[in-house]
Formats: C-alpha cells, structure tokens, sequence
DNA sequence: ATGAATGCAAATTATTTGCACATCA
DNA sequence: TGATGTGCAAATAATTTGCATTCAT
C-alpha cells in the first residue's frame, strides 16, 4: 500500500502510472522517490545503492518506464558514461559542468527552428535533437577567477 | 612495413602517430584503412569484423587513440548505441537519418557563438557542446512523399 | 636491445533476461 | 484469482586489462 506522494515527480509517475495501466506498486513509488532525491544527474548504478533493498533488474526497468514516460532522459557525459536526469518537458538542453560535475538545464533556448532552417538546406528533415554543452558553472569560474 | 598510404585518413594518421612519438606498425595502419572503408557512422563491433586478423582488444586500443587525435568522433545513437565517425575537422554536427540509418555532416552551422551568448544568462561559460540531430534524409523523405 | 604494440583469454562493467515467487487490481 | 511486477542469479554485450610474445626503432 502506497504513502502519499510528497513530491511532483512522484505524484505525477504514479499518475501517469494508472492513466497508462501500469500498476502502482511501493516499488515503482520508491525507486521514483529515490529518482527525486538524486543530484542534477545519476548513474543507474547510484539508484541501485540509493535502493538497496530494489533488485538491479526493477531500478534498470522502472528507469527505462521513467524515460519512454519522459520522466527522465539519458545523458551522455564527455567521457561516454552514461546519465540520466529528470526532465525539464519541453525543448531544453544540459549544461555539464566538467570541474564540479553539476548539470543544470539552459533554459529559454529554442534552436529547433534554426536547426531545421540549417538542416533543410541539404535535405533533411529535422525531427528531433540533442544538445549537451560543456565547460563551466558559474560557481567554477568564480573559484577559478579568484584564485 | 607498411605499405603506401593512399588515403587521406590514413597518411594523416600514420604522420600524426610519428608526430607524437607512436609507432608506425602494420596494424595501425590496418585499422584506419578499415575505419576509412566503413560508411558514414560504424560501431567498434563493425570494425572487428572488417579486421578479423587483428584482435578486438588492438581495435578498441585504436580506435581510442583515433578518436583522442581527432580523426573520429562518437556519435550517440538514438538508442543509446555507440557509433564512430570520421571526423570532419571544426565544428559540425550530425544529420542522422533514422530511417535508413545514413548520417551526414550539418555543414556551415555555427552555433557556438550563440550557445555561449545563451548559456552566459546563466553565468555558464561554454567550452565545449556536442549536437545531433534525427530526422530523414533527402532520400529517405522524398521516398515517403512518393508513396 | 629494449620498450611499445599486439593477441588472446580472462576480468570488468553495464544491462538484460528467465523464472519462481510476491503483489496489486 | 490472475496477470503484472519483483528479486535473484545467470546470460549478454561492450569494453578493458594482464601478460607473454612480437615488432619497430
């Protein structure tokens, strides 16, 4: 038997969760908890040690659930490791800090329309993107500034 | 004893491997010709099987230092696969098609600048960003039209 | 000669699958 | 109850590593 929610990622899985006919189980509550609770961005693997009483094989399927839900989507790190963060709906990109680690979404930015326009000159149909950019937070820069 | 190059990736590899104090050896020199056959985007697995002499291990070892010196490039896949590609030096971004597969080079398309200007609102300072794009082809959108 | 490169097999890492058991509707 | 979800352990897939051997300089 469910706890209430507590957070919006949570409630919304859980409703997506019946709208989908999917079932609402404390797993699948639990593992979303575990999801909220994460830094900017996570490895599978550090769901499974947040979740040590969840077998590998339910963290690996309800994540995969969480990002066809949309819940989540994959991050591919500098180094190919790859992430997953919770999803900001709507076109956004990351923002990887590479001295701290920290991700955070670049917010107001639609580049689906030059994308197409650029892309339309050789042909091709634009039907969706990624965007990950790398360099440096506002934190790290001042550190690095001052120093 | 190697033989004569008689590809640009291939000279430029084995100058480059001189350059920095690598061993010119027959296998390197195997393994970029096979990486200059591949099509347009080829996983390391596709490589092994073009050089079945050659062990994966080596492949994989090469394949690294290729893409450190900047001959080839990852390509994240939709799926999350991992795909190489020839790296067309300066900036540029990937059109893959997801119907037939076929990824060609966005041509002409700087975006830096205005990613940095985006990001700085944010007091991020942009060193580095990757891009990729899905949709069909010219090929593959015309076809759909026709039918 | 001697240190780097290679091949092989074993080790890792990340993820998926089969199946018996538990749980939700 | 009856299907869906879960845990576990084994299976896979992708990549890396250890080490004896080979090769380039």
């Amino acid at each position: 038997m469910p706890t209430k929610a507590h957070h919006p990622l949570v409630e919304d899985f859980l409703a997506r969760l019946e709208e989908k006919d999917y079932r609402h189980t404390g797993t699948r509550e639990e593992v979303a908890r575990a999801v909220a609770q994460q830094g900017s961005h996570f490895t599978a693997e550090a769901l499974c040690e947040a979740l040590p009483r969840v077998g590998r094989a339910t963290v690996y399927r309800n994540v995969k659930l969480l990002v066809e839900m949309g819940f989540l989507c994959r991050v591919l790190m500098e180094d190919g490791e790859l992430h997953y963060q919770v999803s900001h709906k709507g076109h956004h990109h990351h923002l990887i800090c590479t001295y701290c680690g920290q991700s955070q979404d670049l917010l107001n930015c639609d580049f689906q329309g030059l994308l197409k326009e650029k892309a339309s000159t050789q042909g091709f149909e634009v039907e969706g993107h990624t965007v990950e950019l790398y360099g440096r937070c506002r934190t790290c820069a001042s550190e690095a500034t001052a120093s």
